[in-house]
DNA sequence: TTCTGGTTTGACCAACTGGTCAAAATAACG
DNA sequence: CGTTATTTTGACCAGTTGGTCAAACCAGAA
């Protein structure tokens, strides 16, 4: 059986875990170097190397977190909910994660741009079978006169894109706006987006 | 006076431009190596800075050939022009761009993805001051009644982050799509969305 | 053909990279 | 306190990195 973690194991390892987040969302898997994660982590380079056995790991841990919880907004469609509503909603929820965790995006940003080396499986196969599935529903919805007769798939793509477009690109949307926060914004263009979108 | 470039020059550093394109835009400036440059450019290492005298100036060299044209788009939006069209064709124009010049668009990425180490200044200034402009142009529209109430900084990032989608998450969208080109569905859909939101 | 200037290369270098290891320092616990 | 298991570290290593340089190579004009 394994043994219970000590304090100290569960702090180093999410200090280094945040560090290696920072940087590797930064700068990308190759571009990012054990030592700046380790001084990020406020930690020594062999003491990181004694919790993580390598710099692959270190990622890998990173991503397996990331793709727990990245596409729960998605899954959470719910094909008997209201049209309307789940897609709005749907949108509302990934705007939420963009605002809320946008290191993580960035991270997930850096992997795809890279040609996604370590996920193109699981984006092949789970993720498009959801993907297939949800659009399926959107479909349905759209068949049936429930709203506007769209593109699931592209329509999933845009929500994507300009949720995610407020963490990844975030340096560029702050340099344009200045001062004002992005996010209160981006909601109510989001509202405004897909509601006159959807609507039949 | 500059002497004119010689046959063999203009090959070389056009080789070293596109390789530097590749790799760049795939691997970010710290994680793209000389090497791998050299090697996509069929060039030996230091042959390659004989035409270059350093990583950086290629990749800065290939950041301002790339931002002579990547604002083109939106200065062509005219305001004497019809607001629909108008808006309708910059949007259109981006998504020609992406699918032109999806190595162009990476590159980009990255560098933002980084924090824009290279190019923030030019965001702060050029970049805001176009935005600023042709969103008030935009709003001008709005206020006249010619096209719906909308935030025009916020349309702008949703018409970049769509259209850039498809050229930054390209493996991520073929992994879903599987086989069919994604344009021409991007491509209605974009012209669905912004005319069932411009409409008032 | 020779001369000349542009071009290419192999050998090299210092700094940095991911990673190892034995020893030292510290915490945990009876 | 003493003992033991965990944690931390300095020194180190082989491979890679960006970059240099003198020497060799080559294209083309005279």
């Amino acid at each position: 059986m394994t043994k219970a973690p000590t304090r100290i194991q569960q702090r180093n390892r999410a200090a280094i875990l945040s560090a290696g987040l920072d940087i590797f969302s930064q700068y990308g898997f190759r571009g990012a170097t054990l030592d700046q994660i380790a001084d990020a982590a406020g930690l020594s380079k062999p003491n990181l190397l004694y919790y993580f056995p390598s710099k692959e790991a270190i990622h890998t841990a990173l991503l397996e977190r990331l793709l727990e919880t990245w596409l729960d907004p998605l899954k959470a469609l719910d094909g008997s909910g209201d049209p309307v509503a789940e897609i709005m909603g749907y949108a509302q929820r990934k705007l939420a994660m963009s605002r809320d965790f946008p290191r993580e995006s960035r991270l997930f940003a850096n992997e795809i741009l890279q040609g996604a080396p370590h996920i193109e499986e699981i984006l092949k196969t789970d993720l498009k079978t959801l993907v297939d599935d949800k659009a399926a529903i959107i479909q349905g919805w759209a068949d049936a006169g429930k709203i506007a007769a769209i593109d699931p798939h592209h329509l999933i793509f845009s929500i994507w894109a300009f949720t995610q477009h407020y963490a990844d690109f975030d340096v560029q949307v702050r340099a344009v706006l200045g001062d004002k926060a992005p996010h209160d914004g981006a909601l109510s263009f989001l509202d405004t987006l897909y509601s006159k979108l959807l609507r039949v």
